[in-house]
DNA sequence: GACTTTGTGTAGTATATAGTACACAATACA
DNA sequence: TGTATTGTGTACTATATACTACACAAAGTC
C-alpha cells in the first residue's frame, strides 16, 4: 500500500512552521497524542498505520480535510461505513454506478439534492 | 458491535439444507475454505471475525448478496472503499448528504445516472 | 558556551483480526 | 449395529494494527 500520506503532511507542516515554531513535529505530536517518533516515521513513510481518531486531529492542526488524510491512510471515515451499512444494497449500487462519473456531475446530484429537489 | 450475521446465515443455510444436504455446516465451512469449528462459532455469534474473501465466497453459497453480509460483519466491501477513496472530498460529501433521503429517492438518482441523462 | 528543542533510531508492546487443529458426543444412515 | 457425518468445545496461533519508551546527536537559542 503506497501512499503519499507522509510526503503530504510533512510538507504541510513544514509549511505552516515557517510561521509559527508551533508547529515542530514533536509539537504537533504532542498535540494530536502521539510520540514523536510515531509522528516521525509516519511523516518518513516508514509507519502507514494512525488511527482515525488521530487522523482526524491531525487534520485539524493542519487544516486539512480529515476525509483526504483518511484515504491518503488508506481508509474510509467510520461514519460514511456506518451509512453504507445501513443500507449496503443501495448505497454499494449507486455508488458502484457512480464510480466513473466526472466530479461535475456527481457534485450537480449533491446540488439538487441539498435544494431539495428530490 | 451487535450483529445479527451469525443467525441470518444459519437461517439460510438450514432453509438450504432441507432440500440439499451439502448444505450442512461442515460441507458450507470446506467449500468457502474455514474450519467447521470456525463457522459454527460464526453461526452461534461467538466469532465475528470473517475476512472479506471468506464472506463473498459464503454469500455465493448461500445466494445471498455479498455487500449484505459484508455490511452485517460490519464491513463495506474494500471496491467501494476504493472508489471512495479516489475522490475522497467528493464522495464522502455525497454520502453523507444522502444519508436521510428515502430509497426512491437514491434509487431515482441510480436509475438517472444508468439512463445516462447526467 | 550552557541549555533547550528538534528529529530520529532502536526496541518493545497491547489489542484486534482471522483464523487452525483436534477431540468428542450426538445423530443419521446403510 | 457398525460406520459416517454432524455440530461444537477447548486450546492454540499468525499477522496486522496502533502504538510507547527512551536514548542520542544535531541544531537552535540565550
Amino acid at each position: 500500500m503506497k501512499t503519499y500520506f507522509g510526503k503530504f503532511i510533512r510538507e504541510k507542516r513544514e509549511k505552516l512552521r515557517k510561521d509559527d515554531r508551533k508547529y515542530s513535529l514533536r509539537q504537533v505530536a504532542m498535540r494530536i497524542g502521539v510520540e514523536p517518533s510515531y509522528l516521525s516515521k509516519l511523516e518518513r513513510g516508514e509507519q502507514i498505520h494512525l488511527s482515525e481518531e488521530k487522523i482526524i486531529l491531525l487534520a485539524n492542526e493542519l487544516n486539512e480535510d480529515p476525509d483526504v488524510l483518511l484515504a491518503l491512510c488508506g481508509k474510509v471515515s467510520k461514519d460514511i461505513q456506518e451509512i453504507i451499512r445501513k443500507r449496503p444494497e443501495l448505497f454499494s449500487q449507486m455508488i458502484r454506478q457512480l464510480k466513473d462519473l466526472p466530479d461535475q456531475a456527481v457534485l450537480r446530484i449533491v446540488r439538487e439534492v441539498r435544494d431539495g429537489n428530490w
